[in-house]
DNA sequence: GTGAAAGCGCTAACAT
DNA sequence: ATGTTAGCGCTTTCAC
């Protein structure tokens, strides 16, 4: 049926050893010439290895399992993209599992992948993390991305919400405000703590008063953005800048400024967080931090494959820092808007434009 | 190390096959007393049975492949998520490669995929379908969803893209319009070629006179929408309604209206297609046909795990039907707004407030 | 630098 | 109904 390594041995004359060490690019020394045969014989028969077999005898298969709380998740598609594209370097591929944020669910789920043939697990956007006990005895390594709930665990990626917020704020503070409100997330995810943290922090360094009347509670929602920004708007002193913590309460926020009657930015300046894709659509188009999410996909990949190579010992979580995008919402000066990178839209007039796909 | 078939066997006193037969859940007959002290013991004993030794024996790896153009273009992670949730329900896994569009990359995915363990590949959303002798030669049966260009092939699932555009003009002949303007997308798609029948057909169901000078080209873009809205409301008589072959058109059409003064859905109703998630949050509402893409990677997986496992012959493309989702643009009565499925982010919440996440 | 032998863990074929 | 034997395709000793 396919070529294998004893057709090439035959072909060549070679015993199968010797081919296997030449296409297995193992670091055993091959005489040059033989080599040469080798591999010219193995492109020509179209030798293609059987991963199946090579994994059974050396306990590597070059693929990593990836459990996702829902592949359907805003950020979980970027941050799997980002992983694999690292993963790609390196000829592994991404096996991928979704718990939808369920303990059982998940537990099956590492269940199925300890038993596959897979070198390492990531965990995206996991909200239980219990505590596996298959997943200890298998030592299959596995590293942790965007966290959502508790305290910092070793061997995980996430964002610097502090850092992101205090870019945010500072960017307002720039622009000449000085009345800077804070829409915040559920108390209990830390991405919203720690958003307020660098809120807080950043008015400080530049000397701004904080003011607890001016922060609102939020659900991470349309409808609490909305409802905050209603309730800001009453206020004696309304401020003149919103920081959302997250796009979706952004836009609820903007559409309250816009039904009160007033304008986004030119009376109320609006940040929101996340860089979620309406966003870019959405007018005016609205600023916003950047999540790194496939920076941190591509990160977790390379710690997770520096633990399968390298056995790279445990880390301390690794935060990855997000740039501002700046658009209109803020009312910034327009050369200040930055550009956004290609979407995908984009690349797809390409292929029409410059390719002519087949019929 | 880990526990495998022969330890079974030296705790039971049974021989290694019979201990297979019972774990590998094979139709041959064991002893039900024997199968349930197997059973036990692989429980007990926390067996795992190794999968790349079965898969080397069997030739068989209960994993698929997937090759998507780009796992982040708006519809691919809904396809995929329906492929993993047909795949799951009988203990297939998936592979996922993106192919970036490009010709090579997806020849290189071909290849990666062929040689490692897979029973099988769906090609999503594809461009290209270059013919791959490596595919062909490997034998392993291959399915395509949501194919963008080219004539019907077998094995394929797309949407029913005529049906649907149908929907959207029924719908709004039934409110009454009588003159309905479409947004039509680029020519070399054929997905806007149906859509574009679909309109003219059902304007024809119901008497109503096809007037090209209200059918207006467009490119898929919120740029296309804008401008052809624009050259819409310049007509002498311009449309009541505006059928737009995508959301991000008709979401540019509702921009334009709105800049001229005029009102969503009052003075012009508007109506999109694909369902994108935009659509929920923007106001209005935006009405649209939603795309079946997970019933469409459901039905890949079906398909292709039926060619699998019964050798299911090839089989003529399969159009999957959407349905209308009725929000506001359209200015359908609010009893009649199809209630939104369960987005992720309701899922999130849910998580928020029956379960306390541990700290 | 190359080859012979062994074996990874499993299941299919053949025996009993 | 159960056991014996063989072998999937590969890489890793260990010889030479």
């Amino acid at each position: 049926m396919s070529v294998k390594l004893e057709d090439i041995a035959k072909a060549t004359g070679f015993s199968v050893p010797t081919v296997s060490r030449v296409l297995a690019r193992s670091s055993y020394p091959v005489n040059a010439v033989t080599r040469q045969i080798i591999l010219e014989a193995a492109r020509i028969m179209g030798y293609k290895p059987n991963l199946s077999a090579r994994s059974l005898r050396t306990d590597r298969s070059n693929t990593i399992g990836i459990i996702a709380d829902d592949l359907l998740s805003p950020f979980t598609p970027r941050i799997v993209r980002g992983i694999q594209d690292y993963l790609n370097q390196y000829d592994y591929l991404s096996l991928i599992v979704n718990s939808d944020w369920d303990a059982d669910i998940e537990q099956e789920a590492i269940n199925t992948l300890v038993s596959r043939p897979v070198d390492g697990i990531i965990f995206v956007e996991y909200s239980h993390r219990t505590f596996s006990r298959v997943l200890e005895q298998s030592k299959k390594p596995h590293v942790f991305v965007h966290r959502l709930f508790g305290t910092p665990i070793k061997n995980s990626v996430v964002p610097d919400d502090e850092y992101g917020a205090s870019l945010a704020v500072r960017h307002l503070i720039g622009l000449g405000h000085k009345r800077i409100a804070y829409i915040n997330g559920p108390e209990n995810w830390h991405n919203a703590k720690k958003r307020f943290t660098g809120y807080q922090a950043e008015l400080a360094a530049y000397q701004l008063e904080f003011d607890s009347a001016i922060v609102q509670p939020g659900d991470w929602e349309f409808e609490g953005g909305y409802q905050a920004a209603k309730n800001l708007l009453s206020l004696d002193q309304p401020p003149t800048a919103i920081f959302s913590a997250n796009d979706l309460m952004a836009l609820g926020a903007i559409y309250a400024i816009q039904d009160a009657g007033l304008s986004v930015p030119k009376d109320i300046a609006v940040v929101g967080y996340d860089n979620r894709d309406f966003t870019k659509i959405f007018r005016p188009r609205i600023t916003t931090v950047i999540m790194p999410v496939y920076e941190m996909g591509w990160t977790a990949a390379e710690l997770l494959l520096k633990k399968i190579v390298e056995d790279q010992e445990d880390l301390d979580e690794i935060k990855i820092r997000g740039q501002i995008q700046i658009r209109e919402s803020c009312g910034a000066d327009k050369s200040l808007i930055t550009k956004d990178e290609l979407g995908s839209a984009t690349v797809v007039r390409r292929i029409l434009l410059n390719k002519q796909p087949e019929s």
